[in-house]
DNA sequence: TCCCGCTTTACGGCTTCCCGTAAAATCATC
DNA sequence: GATGATTTTACGGGAAGCCGTAAAGCGGGA
């Protein structure tokens, strides 16, 4: 079983639940971090030190408070964990549900379970945290079937940023202002409205009201 | 200090935490609903047997799965509990944030505590259960400013169904049939012009997209 | 080089949105 | 019931979005 497991997560309750799953597996050598940048250095420091950390259990939203800090949330987290310790085993949980996190969380970080937060974390952090050593992957069933779901696959980041500024309130003759600026190709007019056309049919809006609200609901923007 | 709490939360980590709290100020007479149903029934047969909960700490929302019930989240079940023993001291612990349903406990349920989710729940529950004993009313810091702010006050619930008529995607003229139909006033496309005209002032907005993305950050939608 | 397919751009018409103004209806108060 | 304030409705003109067509640009392959 795993030996030296990093806890990145910022409420108390969720901690007490992910202990109470390490424990029962007899887990001890146990660390916690309260945010995304503590989390790194103690990854950093345990590399150096020659012991780095078998398993990396993460939350994905972290509060925002008084503190300054420079990774906003577990996906960039876990990105920069796997770039400096390509091995490291992560687990995710979250009360995330959206398609679009959750699919680079899977196909581009690969990671080793997602366990959704909800009525029966510590059996399912078990059994996530058995899964991920042999190397399995386990996901919680109200999501595996988000992931089933490949609709999204053929959105560029460039939709994102036409997205992004749709949902600022500009025009699309702003917008295509606001690409060219950005040298940004296709800018034209009727380039965005194809894009957009485009994403309306993928999402299934008949507006660009209805789209925004959509690509809100996915997390695309 | 209270003798008998019952315990309304459906996430076992968030069951851990109260647990925790309770343990720590020597509470051991500790009930626990993991559904509002049972939980008001818990209530009802305690005090049939004379035996009445001093304490409620529960969650709001409950998330839905295939069992059917009658009470679907905390606000009721606080309403329906208060009615049948109005001396029932009551701590609401959840992750709500938006005012409109907090005005309704602080106002109208007149609630002993709320602690909102976060970084340190256990103190801030064991200080909220304390305080509810002598007395007092502890609220959350996050949440008392937003009791304080009352930007959104003129939001009505009507205006909830017009910007969620808006993000299904029709058109303002469609959506003049569909509120005649469930008549409800004002319906013409004049006054849906002036209302979203209205809401855009209060959040900001410079069109009915931009309008939308707010109302769905707000998580107005 | 020419051809082909694809993308980008341009443009025109039609619809919807946006923003005034003004009339009609409703409500509160006396 | 009259009066004034507010809300609701109606309408019109200009801006923006929506949709189809067509021309221009661009790259790959014979």
């Amino acid at each position: 079983m795993f030996k030296k497991v990093l806890i990145a997560e910022d409420f108390d309750s969720y901690n007490l639940a992910v202990n109470e799953a390490l424990k029962s597996l007899s887990i001890t050598d146990v660390s916690h971090a309260l945010y995304c940048d503590e989390a790194l250095v103690k990854i950093k420091r345990a590399m150096q030190e020659g012991a780095p950390f078998d398993l990396l259990v993460s939350d994905i939203s972290f509060k925002p408070d008084a503190k300054k800090v420079a990774i906003e949330n577990g996906i960039q987290l876990v990105a920069q964990a796997r770039a400096l310790q390509p091995n490291l085993k992560v687990i995710v949980f979250s009360i995330e549900t959206r398609l679009h996190p959750l699919q680079y969380l899977f196909d581009t970080l690969q990671i080793d379970g997602y366990v959704l937060k909800g009525r029966n974390n510590v059996p399912e952090l078990k059994w996530a945290i058995q899964n991920a050593y042999v190397g399995g992957r386990y996901i919680s069933d109200e999501i595996s079937h988000v992931i089933r779901n490949r609709s999204l696959e053929d959105i560029e980041d460039y939709d994102i940023t036409r997205l992004d500024l749709l949902a600022s309130g500009i025009s699309q003759s702003e917008m295509s202002g606001v690409l060219q600026k950005r040298s940004i190709n296709p800018s034209s007019v009727s380039s965005i409205e194809n894009r957009l056309n485009r994403l309306k049919a993928t999402l299934g809006a008949a507006n660009n009201v209805q789209l925004i609200a959509i690509a809100k609901d996915l997390g695309l923007i």
